[in-house]
DNA sequence: GTCTATACCGAGATAGAC
DNA sequence: GTCTATCTCGGTATAGAC
């Protein structure tokens, strides 16, 4: 693609900076590469030489988004001190983090239906993105005596409640996606709730259940999520 | 657009025949629209005469997916005694209708992410199908005896693990959706077993929070499910 | 109202010269 | 690494035939 020259990522930064902009004042869609290019003081193809896509520029920016996520949860999950306020900094933040350009996030969506492209959200290409952010998750939970069988799948679990929190904040007009986190707290809230429950001993045939059925699934082998990078 | 005229639409339909055709032998993106014109021997102009996007004649399919979905349901529904199995009923009928095609499912995610989109899953000028879809599963549920506040909940969140399964089924490469079979059974063994524990009474916090939830998000509300048709 | 034929435009993406 | 030129294809427009 390019060179890891300090000029080379200076450029794609100023590339994906530029596009960022018209993202919010224009709209994905109304954006054009000869636009961003033109913004970015490049030619066409130098925009090209730098992001496959526009919607690669899109995933650029997730990327950066979940750098900052893992920096910010990292810096305060320490300080924070029961399970449910350390689920809420990972979710609150991830929130903040992208509310100012949520809806940029849905053009996102438009590959997660075709397996082999290398933007789609559940392909092989974007398996670090995955994990990490499941890793995340796991962070929070660090700590919690949790039944074997649901160690693995419990942070999955909450990843996947992230997903959908992150989708509704596609579709959410509310300032600052007050509605999203509303939400993100009533659901973190039934979470830790059921998390008790499920410890019982009357639930142990469910538990078992799902975690089978997560396992034949595939979510947590190689396909998904231990797949080599392309 | 066009009028219901028997000829008008035959056409329809042989546009819409060709077209999956040739997305099943050339896959959709490699389907031009120029393509299936030819293929139904009519002008491009004619195509866009009853098709006013490629994702149209994809989400025309859906439809007619959706009407022999409701057709087998209603059908075979009353002589189907468990809710188990009623349940069952509606979510493998369903994966048989979409196997062979699953892939083409991918392509209607397209728009997902654009609330204002017409051919979007989640917008207002898609919500007759989510409510007929949602209204199987009420029917399969006909009979139960539920909590109150689970009532208008149960059968949304069955629609909701069925959209979930759909993703599945587009990347699912078993023969005949056979993972997503066994998925959907798991699920749903699952799910009916959590029907007999929500109705306790310990779990009554519990319910109420999450039928609360459901309220405020706003999914059983206007802007989802009971928007006016665009 | 149902089409044909054809020219045209916008924009995503690519090739290949420098 | 950057550029110019070009390609492809979804979609529109127009003018008219039946």
């Amino acid at each position: 693609m390019f060179k890891n020259t300090s000029k080379g990522l200076a450029t794609r930064e100023t590339i994906l900076d530029t596009a960022l902009g018209q993202f919010r004042d224009r709209g994905f869609d109304h954006t054009t590469m000869r636009d961003i290019a033109a913004g970015a003081e490049l030619s066409l193809g130098a925009a090209y030489h730098y992001f496959e896509s526009k919607e690669a520029i899109v995933m650029a920016y997730y990327d950066r988004i979940q750098a900052e996520h893992a920096r910010v949860v990292e810096r305060d999950l320490d300080r924070t001190a029961s399970v449910r306020r350390r689920l809420g900094l990972v979710i609150h933040s991830k929130l903040d983090l992208v509310a100012k350009d949520a809806r940029l996030l849905g053009a996102l969506l438009r590959f997660a239906g075709d397996p082999n492209h290398p933007l789609s959200f559940f392909g092989p290409a974007t398996r670090r993105l995955r994990v990490e952010s499941v890793a995340l998750f796991a962070s929070a939970l660090r700590g919690e005596r949790l039944p074997r069988d649901l160690e693995s799948l419990t942070p999955l679990s909450f990843w996947a409640l992230q997903m959908g929190l992150l989708l509704y904040a596609v579709y959410d007009r509310s300032p600052g996606l007050a509605k999203t986190h509303r939400l993100a707290d009533g659901a973190l809230d039934l979470a830790t709730s059921l998390l008790k429950v499920v410890r019982l001993a009357p639930l142990a045939p469910i538990r078992r259940r799902l975690a089978g059925l997560i396992d034949e699934a595939g979510f947590l082998d190689h396909r998904h999520l231990a797949a080599k990078e392309v």
